[in-house]
RNA sequence: GGGCUCGUAGUGAAGUUGGCCUAUCACGCCUCCCUGUCACGGAGGAGAUCGCCGGUUCGAAUCCGGUCGGGCCCGCCA
């Protein structure tokens, strides 16, 4: 019967065992300690010399050989207690010990503060599982996920599987298929979400649908984005018609999980819902981080008449001059204002213009082309105090939020506004239905094509401007990630219809895509709405990790392979052949 | 597909304005010594042609070109 390491400080005068993987040894010659660790931590042995046997085998140890140690737990003596580890003041005095099994000598050192590259790490993740960050993070995972049960349990949801082996979808992101060997030439499609399959259980008579389902999608990853699978928290609600349902339900779990699970702060108790345009126009992004405010001032009406070219020309053409105020920057070095630019640049900007406020001086590069009045009207509009900076960007109001965005959240990342301590969260709401896409020249999908968008028909027959037609669609924002996205579904046929055929997509198109839930619709579908938690990402920035392979057992690596199970990989012609391929 | 960046013993780093580099340090590994350590200590040892290929040069870890691999970002992610 095995005794757990954090169970032996209740344990002492008893006999008992202790299994392990040896953690460090420190071999005097004539007595030899071997600190044995388990999943509950280390705990010291004592093997004397008298012990024969036993005291030879202690020597024969190395570093993560597993061992099974028997003998008598022992109070230390006062001055030999180690106050650094939980059972410091005990040790086992062993009388026999078994080697379970021998280790050579690790690739990687888990226990170093050293760390090893990510590519070993992945490579030997067992090893580096050993690690306690790492284990932290799976019993972390394991608590959240219990949390997450027992609060859908508590709201009478319903766990229901949907397939792995799905089909492919058009819209959206590359599927991964699957070749079928009873119908050659045709294949499965592995789900991007679960998205249809929980639609057809509503109209299937399942009131509350939950899982944590896995999807699958073939897009290249970020550090915030794992590549091939990922998780989300699916979720689906029959006779729902506003999204505030939906939001209202499932925000006291997300409180939970970022206060009593992960120890934060709330930022604020309310979650502000934001439309998409107010958040574009306020923070250019629609997952802004709101732990800091730095917003974005529409500074048009100052420019409109300039005598800077640059800013007046981008009003004339029908743009925008807009800014952000970023105290403390002034202190700025040229070569990190540089960098900045570059960032700028990558997201379209032409270049990055400031002013910059440095004992009472004005210091710009364009200052000399704008008169006292801009420059008053500049300052206090923007509230800039000395030390502070502002940052503009003229160009396409679309251009200029993306920009500021981004450059937002760059100068929120160095000057230390994202307090890890603090959760900030909100619901970004109202998207556009429908967005032009510049690329292509054509309109497209805003967001999803499956959410209602507001006012039904009647707002999508009578609307002139498409692009003005708003989903009833939900994000939910924690500290510049999007966490969560819902809405509330289209279940009436004829809107879906409209939906595709205002892109140009006719009867029969919509017909061959998404024929099951076309056709369930017609048999008495009720109004439902759902969201999903994308639960990897979730859990990463409430761990104050910045990327998802930390949070991760088994991640592949930003190629999409797996190092350490080596997929993808070849397979023999036999299989190929039996697949028709 | 594009941009930036990194690649030096098993691991982590130093060296990278060409030459005292016969490549330095720490951890790990091996041998020996050590009865109260807990990052044990002490003595000794093995281990790297500096990702790979080519070029410039009297001389390349260092400069140049190419290539492979990793990471971050853009595209992409309904």
């Amino acid at each position: 019967m095995r005794t757990l390491v954090k169970e032996l400080v209740g344990k002492i005068g008893k006999h008992v065992t202790v299994e392990g993987w040896v953690h460090s040894r420190r071999d005097h010659g004539g007595l030899i300690f071997i600190d044995v660790r388990d999943h509950t931590g280390v705990a010291q042995l004592v093997i004397n010399p008298q012990q024969g046997d036993t005291f030879t085998r202690a020597g024969e140890l190395r570093d993560e050989y597993v061992i099974s140690a028997e003998g008598e737990v022992k109070e230390r003596d006062a001055e030999l207690k180690n106050d650094k580890i939980e059972t410091g003041s005990l040790e086992l005095v062993v009388s026999s010990l078994t080697i379970l099994n021998r280790s050579e000598a690790l690739p990687i050192q888990p226990f170093s503060d050293a760390q090893a590259n990510e590519e070993l790490r992945l490579k030997y993740r067992y090893l580096d599982l050993r690690r306690p960050k790492m284990q932290h993070m799976l019993m972390k995972r394991a608590e959240m996920y219990r949390r997450i049960r027992a609060f859908m349990d508590e709201h009478e949801f319903m766990e229901v599987a949907t397939p792995i082996l799905a089909s492919s979808s058009p819209e959206g992101a590359r599927d991964f298929l699957i070749p079928s060997r009873v119908h050659e030439g045709k294949f499965y499609a592995l789900p991007q979400a679960p998205q249809q399959f929980k639609q057809l259980l509503m109209v299937g008579g399942v009131s509350r649908y939950y899982q944590l389902a896995a999807c699958f999608r073939d897009e290249d990853p970020r550090a915030d984005r794992l590549y091939g699978e990922f998780y989300q928290l699916d979720l689906e609600m029959s006779f729902v018609e506003d999204g505030e349902t939906v939001r209202a339900m499932t925000e006291p779990l997300i409180k939970q999980l970022a206060t009593d699970f992960a120890g934060k702060r709330l930022m604020s108790e309310d979650i502000p819902r934001i439309p998409y345009s107010e958040a574009m126009d306020t923070y250019g992004s629609d997952k802004p981080d709101l732990r800091f405010e730095m917003k974005l001032v529409d500074l048009s009406d100052i420019f409109k008449d300039s005598e800077f070219s640059v800013f007046k020309k981008a009003v004339d053409a029908g743009g925008v001059v807009k800014a952000i105020c970023v105290n403390g920057a002034a202190g700025l070095s040229r070569s990190q204002i540089d960098s900045f630019t570059e960032i700028a640049r990558s997201e379209g900007a032409g270049g990055l213009a400031y002013i910059a406020y440095e004992n009472n001086e004005v210091k710009s590069p364009i200052a000399k082309f704008m008169n006292e009045t801009e420059l008053a009207e500049l300052k206090n509009r923007m509230g800039a105090n000395d030390g502070d900076t502002i940052f503009f960007a003229a160009d396409t109001r679309k251009t200029a939020n993306k920009v500021l965005g981004r450059l937002r959240s760059e100068f929120g990342d160095h000057f230390g506004l994202k307090d890890p301590n603090v959760v900030a969260l909100a619901w970004i709401i109202d998207f556009p239905f429908y967005e032009f896409d510049d690329k292509a020249g054509k309109m497209d999908f805003g967001h999803n094509p499956f959410s209602m968008p507001k006012g039904g028909l009647e707002v999508l027959e009578n609307t002139e401007d498409k692009l003005s037609i708003v989903a009833d669609q939900y994000d939910m924002v924690m500290n510049g990630y999007e966490i969560c996205s819902g809405g509330v579904r289209n279940h009436n046929p004829e809107v879906l219809y409209k939906v595709f055929g205002l892109l140009g997509y006719d009867a029969a198109y919509v017909e061959s895509r998404f024929g099951a839930m076309l056709s369930a619709f017609k048999f008495g579908a009720p109004p439902h709405a759902g969201c999903a938690y994308g639960v990897d990402r979730l859990f990463m920035e409430l761990m104050g990790e910045s990327n998802i392979r930390e949070i991760v057992a088994f991640p592949k690596n930003g190629s999409g392979i797996d190092v350490m199970m080596n997929s993808p990989s070849t397979v023999d012609s036999s299989q190929l052949k039996e697949l028709g391929l």
